[in-house]
DNA sequence: GCTTGACCCTCACGTTGCGTGATCCCGCAT
DNA sequence: ATGCGGGATCACGCAACGTGAGGGTCAAGC
């Protein structure tokens, strides 16, 4: 019933590195050593093995994994929260670093592409996917594909108006949401009703349903978040990014 | 004009350490080296900085940072995608190992504080913390505190029978989440029939709002997700979690 | 002109979890 | 004897610096 390294390595999933680096490291010693120098596991090294895997796969560093599975009076409660306090710290951070690549990434292409007559011209296909599947989830596939076949039909002059009233729209919204207006009061009421009539006039596919229209502007790239959510960034992000850095710098 | 490396270290909020390693690597070489061996940075290398700290901040490694930075015909906006599907890999893995955290620290005050009569037993202080703050957006702070208040006066045998019929919900669900039953289907409807009643009944504060049932019940920890949304785990998830290693190492 | 303290330099090892050789040993089949 | 498919032990390499060790330099006060 004894193993050797590769035997245990195959079965595991893991290298005879690993096997080898885990018994130098003191995490997980072989049962026995031959007179040939051989390493050969047993059943209880192959359980401690299968936890180690578990924990580390949590993402928990071997050096935490040791004291965890010696000590049976281990607070692996206090020790598992811990992690999951960083797990989420390290997810909000790739939240924040998301939105802020896709605000580059929308600059640079409006840099680039700055004559392109799109009705999506600016945005990212990313952002511009993520509006897609809202919508359909929304309104269903068929309606949206009826919706973008309408849409290819505009003329150029047409495209160009709507683009115009998105993007005073947009600026109403953005000036709002920079003086921190009262979700309540009457300017922002009448923005919301303006954006709200031109949603049903130029964009949705059931003029009757309003369903989810918030959450479908929610995701327009200067204000990610319901208005209630979350306040919008600056709309030149890469200045203010910078800037972060100017500050000090300068 | 020239600064020194500590004023650029602490102008820039790196360290000392951190600007030779640069220099080491090539990325940021000092404008002018004085006949003593210094290093001395002109305005140039303060924005070249400027930029590497923001590219480092969105987690680029930093051999990727200088061909950004010195070819001008770089393809940023590839490189920005293909860091942000990077992350966003990274996020559905934290996401995916909270989920397992959260079911592994449930499991182990299970087993420690089996005795408890509290209405939360069995379920973690982060879990209770969503509910509790997801409720209170629902329907206010006012009406859940009152809710509280008043499941603090029901009698053991009250408690007792209100958890009883909530496993027993939560076995029904459980069950047809394995049969992966279709979610129209009478035997859907009604469990969830059943549910709603028996929350309007027992929790909610103004039993004619029905709003946001759906969310509440989909933090319980058995079905996180909408119903549509997402398969349940195996409430054995340790067992199974193991069982991923064990198949392969027994 | 000398000391002092703050600041600069160059090694060079430590961190994390192994991957990847290099070189050598062991047992079994041909 | 020979070859091959395992073993074993170093030991360097990776990313991005932190942290001394040991030794020159600068500006200022005495």
């Amino acid at each position: 019933m004894r193993r050797t390294v590769s035997e245990v390595a195959d079965a595991a999933g893991v290298s005879v590195r690993t096997l080898h680096h885990y018994d130098a490291i003191g995490l997980l010693k072989p049962a026995e050593i031959g007179e040939n120098g051989y390493r050969y596991y047993g059943r209880e090294e192959l359980l401690r093995l299968q936890q180690i895997l578990f924990y580390r796969e949590l993402g928990l560093a071997l050096a935490e994994i040791g004291p965890i599975l010696d000590d049976p009076g281990f607070d692996r409660l206090n020790a598992l929260r811990a992690h999951r306090a960083a797990l989420e710290g390290r997810i909000a951070r790739g939240r924040d670093l998301i939105r802020t690549i896709d605000r580059t990434i929308e600059s640079l292409e409006k840099d680039e592409e700055m004559e392109d007559c799109d009705l999506y011209a600016g945005i990212s296909p990313e952002t511009r996917a993520r509006w897609e599947s809202e919508a359909e989830r929304f309104w269903g596939a068929e309606a949206v594909r009826a919706a973008q076949e309408k849409a290819r039909s505009f003329s150029k002059e047409r495209v160009a108006g709507i683009k115009r009233e998105m993007e005073e729209i947009r600026a109403d919204f953005t000036r709002l949401f920079r003086e921190r207006a009262d979700p309540g009061s009457d300017a922002v009421q009448a923005v919301t009703a303006r954006h709200h009539a031109w949603v049903s006039n130029s964009w949705t596919p059931d003029a009757g349903s309003f369903r989810g229209l918030g959450r479908y502007y929610v995701e327009h790239p200067e204000f990610r978040g319901t208005y209630e959510d979350e306040l919008p960034g600056c709309p030149e992000f890469i200045a203010e990014a910078m800037s972060i850095y100017a500050d000090r710098s300068l």
